[in-house]
DNA sequence: TACATATTCCACCCTGAGGTAGGAATTATG
DNA sequence: CATAATTCCTACCTCAGGGTGGAATATGTA
């Protein structure tokens, strides 16, 4: 019932660009920001980048920005990106098809949950986010 | 948001079994009806046998019971056998310290799903699924 | 040129899922 | 009673994938 590593430092560097405006970061400056692996952060940022999520710049002063409306930018494309959806809108037990007319063991007790879960990543987005009054990233 | 493989492995052998009722189940009987592999479902069971919530018996004509009432059993002690709790009850960004009075960015987004999911594995027992109107296992 | 930054390639470690090989216990059967 | 069959149980081995770091390269600015 989590997200990935990789899925968690998407989120959270992309939540502190945004609170950044649109000025660059660089991966030097979010690794000692967040606390994130760096090498592993530019990998990250560079699959963001191709995917079309944020854009780069290259040599010194350079980084990476948001150059999308935020409220454009759902919970749902990051995690889409970094890990797939498969481990989304799934049925707990894993059964292929499992739904209300053949439901597995657990499903009316999983249903809400699921569904609720489901509904918020596709609904949230940067925007809303970075209008939570939270003091971390 | 989904539970180990292993877990779902036991969760299903476990309903299995609770639908049986009294009589033995050995793990080459659980394997082909529920289409686990042989090797590691009994690997499995002796790691629930030795946690003490099902009891075996060797020999031929041997196999696995559930010798307690199936109210007892709920989803919670199952996972935490299986798999540990480190993934239940926690902040959607990894944060080791996230509340209402030092939320993540995604805390109030996450906290309604993350409470309902933690009380229905706690309140769920094998009594409660067993009740269920599901034809699968 | 010198430097800062993104970008790519490779090697490593850990864990989850699954397999191989055998040992220990109990029962069926000649 | 003796032996074979069945079953639980345990210890290692393999393999793929996530997370991590090192090193080298490409690209831009001062």
């Amino acid at each position: 019932m989590r997200l990935s590593t990789t899925s968690e430092y998407a989120i959270r560097s992309l939540v502190y660009m945004a609170s950044c405006g649109p000025e660059l970061c660089s991966v030097k400056h979010l690794s000692e920001k967040l606390d994130i692996p760096y090498k592993y952060l530019g990998r990250l940022m560079a699959t963001l980048g191709n995917a079309g999520l944020i854009s780069s710049t290259r040599g010194k002063n350079g980084g990476y920005t948001i150059d999308k409306p935020l409220s454009t930018i759902r919970l749902l494309d990051i995690v889409q990106i970094v890990d797939g959806l498969d481990n989304f809108d799934r049925c707990l037990l894993g059964f292929p098809e499992c739904n209300d007319d053949d439901p597995c063991p657990m499903h009316d007790f999983w249903k809400e949950h699921n569904e609720g879960i489901t509904e918020m990543i596709t609904n949230v987005s940067l925007a809303e986010i970075l209008a939570s009054k939270s003091k971390k990233f």
